[in-house]
DNA sequence: TCTGGGGTCCTAGGACCC
DNA sequence: TCTGGGGTCCTAGGACCC
């Protein structure tokens, strides 16, 4: 008797994570750390200094003060509970020894690159997931469904791990895969053997794999729902699976209830999506200080112009421009409040950026202290393009909407 | 000890058009 | 005088992710 042979997904999904992926970046070029707890991050983190005897100086977290948070930690800094997005001085309280390094995001994207460009030699179909991570379909790669002695999935196991071995050899750093039927299953297996893990998963797997995770571990259950969850004794994905969908419903509105179910039950039929265009670009700033609108209005008008001229030569080099002009404003007390203006037509250079952004700044309140300031150009197109305009409504219908006629004068 | 900077997507109400 | 429905656009806020 032949035993039945376990059928193939339809589809062999990969989530690659590279691990700690700035802190071991910079462990490559700081060697001497390695082992050592090193954070990322912080706003003027000072750079080693180099001693006269040719050893380097690191400035330790304990003397840090001011804002910002953690970017990344090595794996020894988060034995001591330092994680990402977690403020510099708390951080400071659990590992003072620590060392603390600037950002360096251009070393970054030079290794996201690297690493993209390896594993797209074995693999083609990527879809950018940020700088250090991407998803690979692996389903269509020669080999990646061939059974290897007894294991089905022996294929697949053998060109991830193909993957893993290519990325270091371009970069000298670890990752991790994990290779599902789907994106959703991928990004939580990844996670599971971190670091240099390898995980494999097949749908026979959820009940003893994945149901026993916190529901936090879904991509797209954040803290919110997380914490809505637990409140209804639903802790783990197994918990979220076997709950009823008349309860998730009440509590989660009709589309994202029928999401949680779905995703508990590990179905996720998106595509891996290889190319796409951006919807809107951005530039903001925290300040070392609250700022007064009235009493700190140059600094404050300086800051302002200086991420309007940021923004527009971001767009200028990416060659794109804009329709709706937004500003965001984050008081004291981390309130934050946001108002844009869509234009008749698309710009792209920083006077008419700060003119639009100028009034819907006229918009709020500024009686409260800032903590941060930012621009955001969004309806993008690029210069050029015909039908980049609004379509079927005259300015002057728009007028209810848009700017008031007496604002209308400034941009003609 | 207060919480960076860059994004995406969703919801919801009102205006307006057909 | 009272009452439509569908579709798109604009705006504001919020959840979430890397």
């Amino acid at each position: 008797m032949a035993e039945p042979t376990p059928a193939l997904p339809d589809r062999l999904i990969a989530h690659l994570d590279m691990d700690a992926f700035y802190a071991s970046v910079e462990l490559l070029r700081y060697p001497e750390l390695k082992g050592l707890p090193v954070v990322v991050g912080g706003r003027r983190a000072h750079a080693p200094q180099l001693r006269p005897d040719g050893t380097r100086e690191f400035f330790k977290l304990a003397d840090y003060t001011g804002r910002g948070v953690v970017t990344t930690s090595t794996y020894a800094a988060r034995a001591f509970g330092v994680f990402s997005a977690m403020g510099l001085m708390k951080a400071a309280l659990l590992a003072p020894q620590a060392i603390l390094l600037p950002a360096d995001f251009d070393a970054y994207r030079h290794y996201s690159r690297l690493f993209k460009d390896a594993v797209r030699e074995l693999a083609p179909v990527i879809e950018d997931r940020g700088i250090d991570e991407i998803y690979i379909d692996l389903t269509d790669v020669p080999g990646a469904r061939d059974p290897v002695g007894h294991d089905p999935l022996g294929g697949a196991r053998a060109l991830a791990r193909e993957i893993k071995n290519s990325v270091w050899r371009a970069t000298g750093l670890t990752c991790s895969i994990g290779v599902t039927p789907n994106k959703l299953l991928s990004k939580i297996g990844s996670e599971l053997e971190k670091p240099d893990g390898l995980t494999v998963l097949t749908m026979d797997d959820l009940p003893t794999r994945i149901w026993p995770l916190p529901v936090r571990r879904i991509n797209g259950i954040g803290p919110k729902a997380g914490a809505k969850l637990d409140s209804l004794d639903i802790h783990t994905i197994g918990d979220l699976a076997a709950a009823p969908p008349a309860l998730l419903a009440q509590h989660f509105g009709p589309g994202y209830s029928l999401w949680l179910h779905e995703a508990a039950l590990g179905q996720d039929d998106r595509p891996v999506v290889t190319y796409s265009e951006p919807v809107s670009i951005s530039r903001e700033t925290t300040f070392e200080r609250d700022l007064h609108a009235k009493r700190d209005r140059p600094e404050l008008s300086r800051i302002f112009t200086a991420l309007c001229e940021q923004l527009a030569s971001d767009l200028q080099r990416k060659g794109y421009q804009g329709r709706t002009i937004g500003i965001k404003l984050r008081f004291e007390g981390f309130r934050t409040v946001t108002r844009d203006l869509t234009l008749e037509l698309p710009v792209q250079d920083a006077a008419a950026i700060r003119r639009a952004a100028g009034l819907c700044l006229k918009r709020v309140d500024l009686s409260q202290r800032l903590r941060l300031l930012g621009v955001r150009v969004g309806k993008l197109s690029r210069p050029g393009d015909v039908d980049s305009t609004r379509r079927s409504r005259s300015a002057a219908n728009a007028a209810p909407n848009g700017p008031k006629p007496e604002n209308l004068r400034l941009f003609s």
